[in-house]
DNA sequence: TCATACACTTACTTATCGGTAAGTAAGCAA
DNA sequence: TTGCTTACTTACCGATAAGTAAGTGTATGA
């Protein structure tokens, strides 16, 4: 009847991660997924048997996605302002998607989200809050960015600026997005 | 039984608007109002006859609150820093409630809101946004305030540090909020 | 070939959701 | 006193939530 999927888990997981950014942890169900699938709910509950447990590995994998971009940016020749634009590029890619990026949407659910994933949510946060803050530090020291606050001060007003960016531009429009990814850059290398 | 409220429907409308910041719109349920009341879930439809009603109040309520502040700056003596901080101020308050701001909530579950409330939720942003915006501009001509960007586009980087800022804070911890609150008038007076 | 593991489905449970209908006690107005 | 309104309660509704137990077909490996 259905054709057989090479990976069911994994095709959860992406909905999962796309249904988090667009709706959020409490607006979508298991029966979403499975619709989406053609399966029962049953068969979510195979391969997660909680929500909780499927939230944990989207965190979890969304932690091995910076990880990744850790890594190859490391070993690109890519500069720090390039660097920093292929993280903001990460944001603009949202705005077309109706959808928000996963930490603001697990930071304004956090106290609807189960105990047991908080601490990787935290762990998600501090990891791209950090690999911001080393952009901008190496940027600082190479002289391609100029800034006054502390590198990680700055990487928090960055950060705010993209997750609650992308929140605004779904209901003002991308041009805002646009204006303020922008002004990102260009306060960094005045 | 049980004592007689004076004011019903506001004190319905006081726990929503908690409520819609600590946990969102999706998050909580007639019966969580019901509960916090000593009433029935009932009573309350008989107040807002549905969830939209809820929230359409809720939001209204944020607007007059708005145009309120906006009238009360306008006639105080305050300059354009003060009455910037008077803003701020607004958001520190949230830190210690475990709230985020009302924008930030309904900015991140705008997909799953009721299509009814959309446009005055759109209403509320563009309200908010036009304020600090007007405030940056006459500081800028009061030689209070310095910066590069358009009023509006300076308004939007302020507005999403602070609405990110609150969610972020919720889970790095205080400390990260009053950073950001600092150097977003750092910034402003250099 | 037989058994076992895998990847589901069927069929359910329990709890809660937003919402409604009907009833009722208390107050007020003519 | 009668009639109407207000502000609820009681008792439901159908839908949906997350979750579970048991069964089924299929592939694989001994």
């Amino acid at each position: 009847m259905s054709e057989k999927q090479p990976d069911t888990k994994s095709a959860i997981l992406s909905i999962a991660k796309d249904l988090m950014r667009q709706l959020g942890y409490n607006a979508f169900s298991y029966a979403d997924i499975a619709r989406r699938l053609n399966m029962k709910n049953a068969a979510i509950h195979y391969h997660y048997p909680g929500k909780a447990d499927l939230l944990a590995d989207v965190i979890e994998t969304y932690i091995a996605e910076y990880r990744q971009l850790e890594k190859q940016l490391a070993v690109s020749n890519l500069d720090s302002c390039q660097k920093l634009q292929q993280f903001i590029g990460k944001y603009s890619q949202l705005i077309g998607q109706n959808s928000i990026c996963i930490i603001g949407s697990v930071a304004s659910d956090y106290n609807t989200l189960p105990d047991s994933v908080k601490a990787k949510v935290a762990g998600l946060i501090g990891l791209v809050i950090g690999m911001v803050e080393k952009t901008l530090q190496e940027g600082r020291e190479e002289g391609v960015f100029r800034f006054r606050e502390t590198p990680r001060v700055r990487a928090l007003l960055i950060m705010t600026n993209l997750a609650a960016g992308v929140q605004l531009a779904r209901i003002t429009g991308k041009a805002d997005f646009i204006a303020i990814e922008q002004a990102i850059v260009d306060q960094l290398s005045k």
